[in-house]
DNA sequence: TGTACATCAGTGAACGCGCGTTCACTGATGTAC
DNA sequence: TGTACATCAGTGAACGCGCGTTCACTGATGTAC
């Protein structure tokens, strides 16, 4: 499936085009950008690739082709905002800052993010998407380890299982209700720039202190 | 706006419906429960409740207005979910019985869920719909008010805030990851009442320790 | 009690719109000779 | 080095579909007299 780099890019004005497939997602993440997930259409992404509206679904089979590609870079974007190895000096300090990042990356692209976990848009067997969910997932859970003392290569215990969940649940729920203006209400004074540097380290610090 | 009750129900082949209003909204929620959200329209509302394509638009004036109704009904229906005034001995308690009934109203009602914190298809002036918002909030506010052995009403203090925002948040996010089915690949083996039953009470335990 | 009339909730046919899909086609590319 | 040909990525016009909206209308209801 992956054709990206077979063919000189940069050229845009020949019959074939040459570098579809990166146009159409870098054109799709555009649209998420600008009109949010609801604006999206196979149409608006080859409009604004500037190719026939037939194209996306002949390159892609589908919305959910490209969408699932668009979210699997999503993915690999979130996990590199959740990379935070060498940042915190201890595992606590290492789950803020990953609790920060979760928050930062789904307020900095609120249309991928929403996409990244709408099951009906998606393929189930995109195998990159799968991968690359896993890997985003795979660091909070090394922090989780970390601050439980366990090997990397020991199986969670129940209890790990219920913290990384925890933690997970608590940044995407977080996350969500900041998207969804719900935050704004009850900190009626706050910007979203305030609920995402005052409130939510407030927040993970007492959910998980020193 | 509110017409419920104003003309006898029961007669609907009629010219004037007679209750056009609760039998819109009725039909809101069916398509809500049996297609999804992205399964609703003001069409499918009508042609469920056995009215004219463009009765819907005529009595609520619009998708946001029908949808605004029946996400108000969801929050009132939450707040049952989360009224557990009666049935913990501990507000520690009573906050996992509020977890476990906030991510049960959504793994029941999945559809209205989602539309009650979907902004761009709700009305912002909706005063009903905010207030059945606030009273549902309100009442984990209550728990963790108890919680923390403030007064009803001594104003939260930041440390509460973040206490009811972390309470808030972790529900939610486990409501939304078990929604979109990424759980049931971090615990393979579980179904969806494995994940409510099981998993949620652990994890709610791990959170909120006697 | 009966009649005339105003109101307005709801109808139904028609409209334009954006969507995904189809399909015969075009033309750039790579390969065989 | 040049020519013929197969491949297939991408085109573009056309299709049907479901949607929300418009608007002249219908007819049940309540009120005035």
């Amino acid at each position: 499936m992956n054709n990206a780099g077979k063919r000189p890019s940069g050229r845009v004005d020949r019959y074939h085009h040459g570098d579809l497939r990166a146009a159409l997602i870098s054109a799709a993440e555009d649209v998420l950008a600008e009109e949010g997930l609801e604006g999206f259409s196979l149409r608006a992404a080859a409009r604004r690739a500037g190719v026939s509206i037939a194209a996306p679904a002949h390159h892609f089979g589908g919305a959910a082709g490209l969408l699932s590609e668009v979210a699997m870079l999503g993915f690999i974007e979130l996990a590199k905002h959740l990379d935070v190895a060498d940042l915190g000096a201890t595992p606590t300090k290492r789950l803020r800052l990953q609790g920060e990042g979760y928050v930062r990356f789904a307020s900095t692209y609120p249309g991928r993010f929403h996409l990244m976990f709408r099951r009906d848009l998606l393929s189930d067997e995109h195998v990159g998407l799968r991968e690359a969910g896993d890997k985003a997932l795979a660091q909070l859970e090394t922090t989780v380890r970390a601050k439980l003392g366990l090997d990397a290569n020991q199986p969670l215990d129940s209890a790990a299982r219920a913290m990384l969940l925890a933690t997970w649940s608590i940044v995407h729920g977080f996350a969500h209700l900041l998207l969804d203006g719900k935050l704004a209400h009850m900190h009626a004074d706050a910007t979203s720039d305030d609920l995402l540097d005052r409130v939510l380290p407030e927040m993970l610090s007492s959910q998980w202190p020193d």
